[in-house]
DNA sequence: AGTTTGAGTGAACATCCGTTCACTGAAACT
DNA sequence: AGTTTCAGTGAACGGATGTTCACTCAAACT
């Protein structure tokens, strides 16, 4: 039973093919689309003029634009996991990991683009579903870099809290610095500007949590 | 001519309070209703129903929804700025600035929800012109608090620079625990960890900039 | 007293919206 | 070969949208 039998070789698809292949046209579709407003004012209609598709279509994917909103998140925060997980591979020794996880942000931050601005915009106005699951999400990555942060050295006394809490600074700069650099784009000196910024910034950061004392 | 003699003392209003009543009423129904969206998803018709007009109405006191955006803008900084005046008047020798501080962004959050809600939503989702104009409002805080900065001391040898880069870090996460603040609405034991991390925060930023030593 | 101004009216327009329903036709089953 | 499944169709619905235009009528002018 070999499947270059069982169907002509060519062009064709599966039944699954073809379905999987229209579901990505319409999250592709949508991500475009609210790129210049917001999920919450994103039309059933566009996405499927967009698509090709009659507007009933839509509902053999999704059973609202909620689910498809959803849906974006987690395709966005595999994006954003993806950094993460680079930025995790330079040696925590180096003492330039500072410019490493930067470099690896902005490097990202283009690659992605449609992603991060999705992320940026919908954590503050997104559907109230999309908002819940989007500061989830993030929240998950704070509790992430606190545990790296425990690695490092010079927090071998610091308590738990006090990690999580610095995790939590560092993520809402990066955060910031990201969508600096989206609200920047295509203007090299702008953005060169903003990476400065941020570097110094985390070296700021650093150096405080160097001279920390848990429970002063 | 008294005043009283022209006109009958009691209820009637003149041509332009009238007007300007009519104004604040398109204010705040638009604030109220794009509370759970977002200005590029509320409607002039929806606007002109909550007041208690017909949609054509509209068009004499605002030429189109994004110059509506504007208005709440502007309004909405009103609030914010009385916020920093509020900080300001805190001594700066004062040895709990940090904790004054953090008070007083707790009370004004809660004293204008509406408006902190609206920059915190529009600022990354709005109306392009409406996220420039907030953008551009937030960069002239940060130039403020970068002149409040450079009188404290501790930084005198501080580039320039360097002040703005701190200034925009402390504005950054200021913003962000006020975005969280409005998030926990109602949980008191939520906003309280909030408040409490972001005194922690101020504090390791402040231990940072203390052992900073420009160009290093 | 007579005239002008302008905030608010109300009908009408073309266009978009989400959702319903019965349908087609090819792929995937038995 | 015969049957089932189901992605995509296309018409139709009731309603919301932005904008136009000619209008009213009381306040504010001359």
């Amino acid at each position: 039973m070999a499947a270059a039998l069982e169907r002509p070789a060519a062009a064709t698809q599966s039944r699954g093919e073809r379905k999987e292949r229209t579901r990505r046209a319409i999250l592709d579709a949508a991500l475009a689309l609210c790129e210049d407003s917001s999920l919450v004012a994103l039309s059933l209609r566009q996405v499927a003029k967009e698509v090709g598709i009659v507007p009933t279509g839509f509902y053999r994917h999704f059973d609202s634009l909620d689910s498809l909103g959803l849906a974006l998140v987690d395709e966005s925060f595999a994006s954003l996991r993806a950094m993460l997980r680079d930025v995790r591979r330079s040696d925590p020794a180096l003492s330039d990991i500072v410019d490493r996880s930067i470099g690896t942000l902005v490097e990202h931050v283009h690659q992605q683009q449609a992603h991060f601005l999705f992320i940026a915009r919908e954590r503050a106005a997104g559907p109230p579903v999309v908002r819940d699951a989007i500061r989830h999400e993030i929240e998950l990555c704070e509790r992430e870099l606190a545990t790296d942060l425990a690695r490092l050295s010079g927090t071998r006394t610091w308590a738990a809290e006090d990690l999580h809490v610095l995790s939590n600074l560092i993520v809402t700069a990066m955060v910031a610095t990201a969508e600096r650099i989206l609200a920047a784009s295509g203007r090299p000196d702008v953005e060169k500007q903003i990476v400065e910024t941020a570097r110094t910034q985390l070296r700021m950061v650093l150096v405080g949590a160097l001279h920390w004392h848990s429970r002063p």
